[in-house]
DNA sequence: ACATTATCGATATAATTATATCGATATAAA
DNA sequence: TTTATATCGATATAATTATATCGATAATGT
């Protein structure tokens, strides 16, 4: 059925975005709305997003395009959006922390329930209604819960560690803030969360850009 | 010369991954290194990484690789993190001032110098040794402090606004971790964090993960 | 000294992803 | 009622990105 063909990488990108956008949208009121619309406002392909939209399984209307509430509903069942997924997080420093109060979380359909850290002295109870407990406890209090999405804020030296232990508690999907590469069995998926290569994005095209200007001014 | 090509985006990606590997590698006493070492242990194929690190002008010898050090040098240099870029940063709140303690930022190039936000009762000196100021003050004191690169960790309905004012601000790039779309003229780049498209993946492989994992004990 | 091997850089092929085109159809206008 | 138009889904083409192959070369072993 749905799950035959993995959707590709580059679309479960834009999908959120274009999310973002249809909330906005209901948001104001617009009760339907078509890819040229969404493709003008975001400055994107129509076509492409024809196709992104049609991955989720909607079927719009010619001239009219797609309902808003229907097209919403339609990219948060494929997203599982809709379904809250628990997850844990090992490492309550600054970042992790921040993560708690996070709210933007729970509207993805993430639900952070319990932290960890090593150190006894960031245990202090609650952080935004977080529990935070000894990495100790991880392992079984975890594997009880079944819990299958972990988050590692920790820092990169503990990072390798940290994902072992959330495998044999039974996690299948790790989403990794740690600048280190994890070494996992094929059947665990790791997301990098990748603020480095934000960077080195924005450096870069940085350096480019001011570049063809400098050449440019320069040729005048 | 260099800058004739953009670099691919993907390779832009994956250089950082290098890098932090490198660095591991150059730790632990290793003098020269080849692609086909890096591949293995980053499970990844062998003639993309000699064709991303070739990208960054770097020349390496025949059955033995690359020294690490030139490597390490070669593709700092080209992700400009030679040369620290000054940043500002506007939204003071918990993942904001989470990330003016985020040490990680300065290894690639990245100095928060100063943090805005509109809110008074969050302008309480410095945090992290960085100051944070009324957003009043930030257009001024960023346009004459020449910083191009701004980060946006404010609530969504805000981000339009503040991008705007960065604009102003002379700010040609902005790393955007507000779920929002920002509408700027094309010679701004925009980053998208796209924590939520992180989050998408996760769900959605481990949903397919799942999937076929059911569909395979129910064929038994 | 010569053969063997690992690796490089370059080039060729395959796969994926993006964009363009086109007939069908629902709505709106004439 | 008929015609015009915007949009859809499907299909075809182009561009980008990934992978495979191959001759050249530096190090190593015989």
């Amino acid at each position: 059925m749905s799950t035959i063909k993995p959707t590709p990488a580059p679309t479960l990108r834009r999908l959120p975005k274009y999310l973002e956008y249809l909330h906005e949208a209901k948001r104001k009121g617009i009760a339907s709305i078509s890819c040229t619309t969404i493709a003008n406002d975001l400055k994107l392909d129509s076509v492409q997003i024809r196709k992104d939209i049609g991955i989720t399984g909607i079927v719009g209307k010619p001239k009219t395009g797609y309902n808003v509430d229907e097209l919403i509903h339609s990219i948060e069942k494929h997203l599982n959006w809709d379904d809250m997924s628990s997850a844990i997080l090992v490492g309550a420093g600054n970042l992790g922390k921040a993560f708690l109060g996070y709210e933007n979380f729970k509207k993805y359909g993430l639900n952070i329930v319990v932290a960890f850290d090593k150190d006894r002295n960031k245990i202090d109870g609650n952080i935004f209604n977080v529990p935070i407990l000894h990495i100790d406890k991880m392992v079984d209090l975890t594997y009880r819960m079944k819990i299958h999405i972990g988050i590692i804020t920790a820092p990169a030296d503990e990072a390798q560690e940290i994902a072992e232990l959330m495998i044999l508690s039974g996690i299948r999907a790790i989403w990794n803030f740690a600048p280190r590469h994890l070494d996992v069995p094929d059947n665990i998926y790791v997301e990098n969360a990748e603020l480095s290569s934000d960077i080195s994005h924005i450096k870069r095209r940085l350096k480019e850009i001011t570049d063809k200007e400098k050449k440019y001014s320069e040729s005048n």
